[in-house]
DNA sequence: CAGTATCCTTTACGATACTG
DNA sequence: CAGTATCGTAAAGGATACTG
């Protein structure tokens, strides 16, 4: 069995698998990760390519998955200056393990779709 | 390449990867598929088997994921009341899909550490 | 036992303006 | 171009009290 639980909350901040699977947790950093698979992006294409971010959302996730080894920031002094993103060799390992996941979403999201509207009406049934 | 991008925000809705992805986002959501690998669970075993997710907040996931079709509830009226919870086909497909992650989260855990140590270090540095 | 109901705090996210 | 700085909102989570 896998150790999920905690005993008290002094223990529940390097509890190992939280620790690290809350790096993928929240809305931005698996499309970012993904979003680097092909080639390293400049901060412009990022934004382009994932569409509906903000910049300083982008912005903070980058530093988060900096911090975290998973790529690297490059700075091209300019002018004009470029920086770029690129998976690091963990970032790339992180990929690996994202990309069958991300395409069990993409088939399974019917279904999903189906057991909501299922819940929905089961819900407004029984009001 | 996969389809991460929305070129606008009503595009962004019904983005089939996200909609799903987002199921597995979340403080709470893996870590509640993890602990009904094993067997169905009653709430208050799941409650204790968590360690330190409170009630409310663990009643609302719970209904999430019933609401997707990853689990199903159970309820045997007493007295006194049990209720169980369990996965269902599409649940334990999911915590499949959860698992080489798991256990990659915790062999990198100690890289990713190294990682953060070393940031923090740099910014420090910087001040 | 398995919740609901409140209320509160924290975190994530978003919009906008400004800068080297 | 790639940010930073502010400010505001919304969602998630947490604490506590109460209930059939």
């Amino acid at each position: 069995m896998l150790p999920i639980g905690v005993a008290n909350k002094a223990e529940a901040s390097n509890c190992s698998i939280r620790s690290v699977l809350s790096n993928v947790t929240g809305k931005w950093r698996m499309i970012i990760i993904l979003a680097l698979e092909d080639e390293p992006k400049r901060f412009g294409d990022l934004k382009r390519c994932i569409g509906d971010i903000t910049q300083s959302v982008l912005t903070e996730n980058l530093r988060g998955l900096q911090r975290d080894g998973y790529l690297t920031r490059t700075v091209d002094p300019g002018p004009p200056v470029a920086v770029s993103y690129e998976l690091t060799t963990l970032g790339r390992s992180l990929l690996e393990m994202l990309k069958p996941l991300v395409f069990w979403s993409h088939e399974q999201m019917d279904e999903v779709r189906q057991f909501r509207m299922q819940f929905d009406r089961e819900q407004a049934g029984r009001q």
